[in-house]
DNA sequence: TTATCATATAAACAATTGCTTAAACATTAT
DNA sequence: ATAATGTTTAAGCAATTGTTTATATGATAA
């Protein structure tokens, strides 16, 4: 028989307050909840590159495609997703669909992380 | 025949400067190049609610998986990747391993998310 | 030593994703 | 009208990912 029915500490660790410490950090947890979503977009390489192209400036689906160096179908794939996040807004002119960035915070987070990953690519960054 | 032969322009656009223009994004693009990987991390629900829980306060991988919910053996497996990536350290304490945030840039990032992106449940934010 | 507990690794699986090709749709030109 | 061009959608596929269960490793206690 187990003595410790009235303790749900996990670890075995017998600190009195450690269940409700986790559960205050539970009940924290909702305060990101959601936010992957965003960082999601952006954990692609092809469309952190599609949003810093049209950070820079307004392109049709072709030249996106040219630029990135994939297919047509694609980019308007992801340019679908970015819409529905209404990262992105599109303008027609003639026969082509031109779109535009219609968020910029998403590229404060861009910059920011260029900023603090800055060619990052050895280990030996140490001050 | 095609009489273009000269002409690599996409989209049927006769601007003269175009494939050039092209071109220069195409140089621009090294600049975000890799940076998806640092997103990728934060673009997993529990990745991001792990990063945020060690930001609190440092803690054992079966307190962290009572917190989130789910397997131990799940959150070993995120922070072996979070290792890998330099964004935890961990501390060996008699049978217990705590494991707590080693980059606080990525704390920077998710700080400016949750304020750029905060409550956008609903989509008449409007001013 | 042997037993127990906390963590890590391995194997296997379902689910998601990002791509390409093919077909449909929309707009303009002939 | 028909043809041509740019974009979108659909279908199919390979690759990746996040999870659980099972097993192995590491550390402490008896």
């Amino acid at each position: 028989m187990n003595t410790r029915e009235f303790d749900d500490d996990v670890c075995e660790s017998f600190e009195p307050s450690s269940t409700d410490r986790l559960n205050e950090l539970k009940d924290r947890l909702p305060e990101v909840e959601g936010l992957s979503q965003i960082f999601r977009v952006l954990g692609d390489e092809t469309r952190t590159k599609l949003i810093y192209l049209l950070s820079l400036e307004e392109l049709c689906v072709c030249d996106l495609a040219e630029v990135l160096g994939i297919s047509v179908p694609a980019v308007s794939h992801h340019l679908r997703l970015l819409r529905a996040m209404r990262l992105v807004k599109h303008r027609r002119d003639g026969r082509s669909v031109y779109y535009s960035l219609d968020d910029h915070h998403i590229i404060a987070l861009i910059r920011q992380a260029k900023e603090h990953y800055a060619e990052e690519t050895n280990d030996s960054v140490k001050s």
